[in-house]
RNA sequence: GGGCGGUUAGCUCAGUUGGUUAGAGCGCCUGCCUUACAAGCAGGAAGUCGGGGGUUCGAGUCCCUCACUGCCCA
């Protein structure tokens, strides 16, 4: 019998249970469009089929653990997901990892070494087929983990960046990209791991302070005929080993204090090569000592102006970081040896000028810390600027295009909040080429070859699946594929595109893209706007808009963009408000967390605390606070199915039929069938409305303040009054009563399910008795308001009730009668509340313990009374009043009255409050301000009656 | 240096286009093991809305300014 629950709510019985479940019957997997077209006969039917809402798992890194932010990234769009699925959609969330080229690499490398071997030493097929080896033993974790969290994603269609499928996309991608002008291999500054060995983009290089040192430097000057003059020209630098490679110095073309210096030479030291010293607008004369010197070839800025003004580039620096043959005496130290000896030198030649301290921002490897070195290296690059060879925009162009208002005001992609718009367009707008090799082995290999006869480069033709055997331009044999692989992002960015088949998408094979692309939303975090959700933007758009509309009209922006929306979620903090890292010790493992307090309880933790734009600062208090709301929804359940299991055995039995649809309420129920019927359709309508807006903070209170504070706190206690099993009980009433019971529970689980799908889940069926409607709430139907629903006058009812309940409540208290005692209470106020209450009293007398509600039309003197605008009311007991206390609650209450009078008074004496002020804000100060006079003078009144 | 955000109760946060006397959860204080729930129930205390100025009949909300703080980019 699945009515015998435990007393406490224990997460871990169950959820392990329904996890596996779901998963092992696919229950979320949404049929292939196509396999929909077969059973329904025709694309038509398909394409008429639900709506979609497709939404595209951010791919976690295939070597990564799951964190917090994860779990929230996850948690919303499985909200998301599940809302929309039990609304009517059909929900796809397509769930995948990608290949972390860096990364995983680094993972099996480092495997290797403890085995005393490498990777040089395997060779590149052995490593791969070792790193494939690694990822079927390792990889599944993130997802695994994933699957215990419930996400209700369609694992049939799981994805990895490195499958068959998604690879032959990615290089139709490149061959297109290439053969369309867009795509380029040069020599250039990029950023260089010397620890990794690979360049990588800009945007894996974070920044962070550091103390340094400012190192200043007298370069001597040489006359025309070569000889020293004596004169010296002092350079400030962060990075003196790189002196080595200087081809310049420059300073700007208007500080006075070098202007005799222009067209002159200096001697570098250590090195005594002549460089010239070069005038440019871009040096900074505060800086320093107004003249810097200019390596081109390990300095991005020393490269633009070196390219300005034509000087040479001398890289020397190999690719360990280590100092080449181009350094001299220097040769083979390590960059940070080599700056040690080079300063001991210069001092010793009595060249260095001045040390001073400098604190400055050095770059480091995203994945691995190592500083990284600015480098002149061969790469491939990706021309995001250009306008590919038929003309047309750029993909950067395209890619702003996406989020900006067309002429009706209309964008293709919605960001929320709002103002991330911006800051990609800003980012958008800055855009450099993107450097897309690795030199690295585990990834995409760039599927170029280079001929050993006449050094040109053969890219196959689009759509071409095989190699080419011989150079397209002198037909030689002897080509080769280059060695490099492409950016993991160049993959990742393909995938809206590539999960529903592109490029190969023909009328068999359409069905999908047709149905699920443009995807519908994109829920991410801001840290990866610029990795992912700008690159998905460039390439879906830039490769759907070839794919014709599935009528066969050609494909416009609005339907080209990879995503409609976009919602950007907050950085999960710990409890302190600082960034979790492993370094500081902070991190808070999700996983953890779920097994103490329940997966529900941490869902709907970090639902409650997902304000757009706010960090959540994540505080175990709350979730605990949130385990105690599930086990509140457990113990009302126990106290539902107690009372169904008693009225069966009463003969009475609620008609399962009549549940798994919106409950309504008839005119002449209980008032509290009315009201709570009422109360479930507006906060249906409130869940509904703020989870169309991303507000799960307030679909998360909602449902919280619905369940405890009006179903639990009042509702069910009024009912237990209706729950009569007695032999000579009105059946009817009591069936009513308990029919209306369990439909506003069984409803308010369904809307409750996509926050706490476990527990929702467990006593879902557990309502329907273990025979329930459909495999899973997940499936049922959410709720819906209906208009005709709403009940003002109940509302209003049991406000009263609820205030004269809770001010009786109050006044048991300060008269000190006992907890369990029931005493008389008094009650004066007008004739119709009177018939109210009259209709109402047992719940007085319940839920306040009062024994008898007694209409007077004054309260007897000497009685405590409280009173509000619309009644006063006293408890009848003999305990005597505490005559202090009582003068200190209404000198306190007068104070507040007196203020409160002062400001209404004041306000409505404003001649321009009257004048301008709308009808209804005056009405209702006007009324205030008659209520609070009111409750002044009786409370005066009452104080003097004290006192006499 | 450029840009963006934040500052509301002890803590973490809500507060819709300016509109009546500012809310929630947690914590705190008091009293209760009231047959669904002590992970609970009932009652209660608690805020000059960061400072200053302005606009307005009216400002937590709009504008200016200062302070503190966080983030992104260079």
């Amino acid at each position: 019998m699945p009515h015998d629950l435990p007393k406490a709510y224990d997460p871990t019985a169950i959820e392990d249970q329904w996890a596996d479940l779901w998963v092992r019957k696919n229950l979320f997997a949404e049929e292939t469009s196509a396999s929909i077209a077969e059973e329904t006969s025709g694309r038509e039917a398909a394409a008429g089929a639900k709506p979609a809402f497709t939404i595209l798992l951010p791919p976690p890194n295939v070597t990564g653990r799951l964190h917090m932010g994860h779990m929230l990234n996850q948690t919303e769009m499985d909200i998301l997901t599940r809302w929309r699925r039990m609304s009517g959609r059909r929900a796809l969330w397509v769930p995948g990892t990608d290949h972390a080229g860096i990364a995983t690499q680094m993972m099996v490398e480092r495997q290797l070494l403890a085995e005393g071997g490498s990777r040089e030493q395997l060779g590149r097929e052995k490593f791969i087929e070792r790193v494939w080896a690694w990822k079927r033993h390792y990889g599944g974790a993130i997802l695994d983990q994933m699957k215990r969290l419930g996400a209700s994603v369609d694992w049939s269609r799981e994805y990895f960046t490195m499958d068959e499928r998604l690879s032959v996309a990615v290089r139709e991608a490149f061959v297109r990209l290439y053969h369309q002008g867009l795509i380029y291999r040069g020599v250039y500054i990029v950023n260089w791991c010397p620890r990794c060995q690979t360049a990588i983009s800009d945007l894996e290089v974070v920044h962070q302070e550091q103390k340094g040192h400012l190192w200043e430097i007298r370069y001597p000057v040489v006359c025309d005929d070569g000889s020293e003059s004596g004169e010296f020209l002092t350079v400030a630098t962060t990075r003196p080993e790189t002196m080595l490679g200087d081809t310049a110095v420059a300073i700007h073309p208007e500080d006075e204090r070098y202007r005799h210096l222009h067209g002159k030479k200096l001697r570098l030291p250590l090195v005594n090569r002549e460089i010239p010293i070069v005038t440019d607008d871009w040096v900074s004369r505060e800086f320093g000592t107004g003249a810097v010197k200019v390596t081109p070839a390990h300095d991005p800025n020393d490269f633009a102006l070196g390219e300005r003004h034509r000087l040479p580039s001398i890289n020397v620096m190999d690719d360990r970081g280590h100092i080449n043959e181009n350094g001299g005496a220097y040769a083979g130290l390590d960059r940070y040896a080599a700056r040690k000896k080079i300063v001991a030198d210069l001092e010793e030649q009595g060249l260095l000028a001045a040390v001073k301290d400098y604190t400055n921002n050095v770059g480091h490897c995203d994945r691995c810390k190592t500083v990284v070195e600015p480098r002149l290296s061969t790469q491939w690059f990706l021309a995001v600027n250009k306008s590919p060879k038929k003309g047309g925009p750029s993909m950067a162009e395209m890619a702003r295009a996406a989020v900006k208002p067309d002429a009706h005001g209309k964008k293709a992609i919605q960001f929320t909040p709002e103002n991330y718009e911006k800051i990609y367009l800003n980012w958008m707008e800055e855009i450099h080429d993107w450097c897309i090799s690795r030199q690295l082995w585990w990834g995409h290999r760039i599927p170029a070859w280079r001929c050993a006869a006449c050094g040109e480069i053969t890219v196959p033709l689009a759509g071409a699946s095989a190699d080419p055997a011989a150079c397209a331009h002198c037909g030689s044999e002897k080509i080769a594929q280059e060695t490099d692989v492409l950016d993991t992002w160049f993959s990742s960015g393909l995938l809206p595109v590539s999960v529903f088949d592109w490029p190969n998408l023909t009328p068999d094979t359409r069905a999908d893209f047709d149905a699920f692309y443009p995807t519908s939303l994109l829920v991410t975090g801001f840290d990866i706007l610029f990795f992912w959700v700008a690159r998905m933007i460039m390439m879906g758009c830039w490769f759907s808009k070839d794919v014709p509309m599935p009528d066969g009209s050609p494909r416009e922006l609005p339907d080209a963009v990879p995503f409609r929306e976009v919602y950007i979620h907050a950085l999960v903090r710990d409890a302190n408000r600082e960034k979790m890292s492993k370094t500081k010790g902070n991190v808070v493992d999700p996983i953890e967390i779920v097994k103490q307090y329940g997966t529900d309880a941490v869902r709907f933790t970090l639902a409650s605390m997902a304000s757009p734009g706010t960090d959540i600062a994540f505080n175990v208090a709350r979730t605990e606070g949130y385990r105690a709301f599930a086990n509140k929804i457990w113990n009302a359940a126990r106290f539902i199915f107690m009372n169904v299991d008693k009225a069966a055995e009463a003969g009475i039995k609620v008609d399962s039929a009549l549940l798994g649809s919106m409950p309504t309420a008839a005119a002449d129920a209980p008032l509290e069938a009315r009201w709570i019927v009422a109360e479930l359709h507006a906060t249906t309508a409130k869940v509904n409305a703020s989870l169309a807006n991303y507000r799960f903070d307030e679909a998360a209170s909602a449902i919280y303040q619905f369940f405890w504070g009006s179903f639990c706190d009042w509702y069910l206690e009024i009912v237990k009054l209706r729950l009569d099993f007695a032999e000579n009980a009105d059946k009817i009433a009591t069936k009513s009563a308990l029919t209306t019971l369990v439909q506003v529970f069984e409803a308010a689980l369904r809307l409750l399910s996509p926050f706490m799908p476990f527990l929702t889940e467990e006593l879902w069926r557990a309502v329907y008795d273990g025979a329930p409607p459909a495999p899973s709430i997940a499936l049922a139907r959410f709720p819906q308001t209906l208009e005709a629903a709403s009940n003002p006058a109940s509302g209003a009812s049991m406000e009263m009730l609820q205030s004269l309940i809770v001010e009786i409540r109050a006044l048991r208290k300060e008269i000190g009668v006992e907890e369990k005692a029931v005493a008389p209470a008094e009650l004066r106020t007008d004739a119709s509340l009177r018939g109210m209450v009259e209709e109402n009293r047992e719940i007085v007398e319940r839920l306040a313990r009062v024994s008898e509600v007694r209409f007077v039309d004054q309260i007897a003197t000497g009685l405590s009374k409280h009173s509000t605008p619309s009644f006063d009311v006293a408890v009848v007991y003999e305990r005597k009043i505490d005559v202090a206390a009582e003068r200190e609650r209404l000198t306190r209450d007068i104070a507040k009255y007196e203020k409160g009078l002062a400001a209404a008074e004041r306000q409505l004496g404003n001649a321009g409050f009257l004048a301008k002020a709308p009808a209804q804000v005056v009405e209702g100060l006007k009324k205030q301000e008659a209520e609070t006079r009111l409750l002044l003078e009786k409370a005066r009144a009452a104080l003097d009656g004290l006192s006499g």
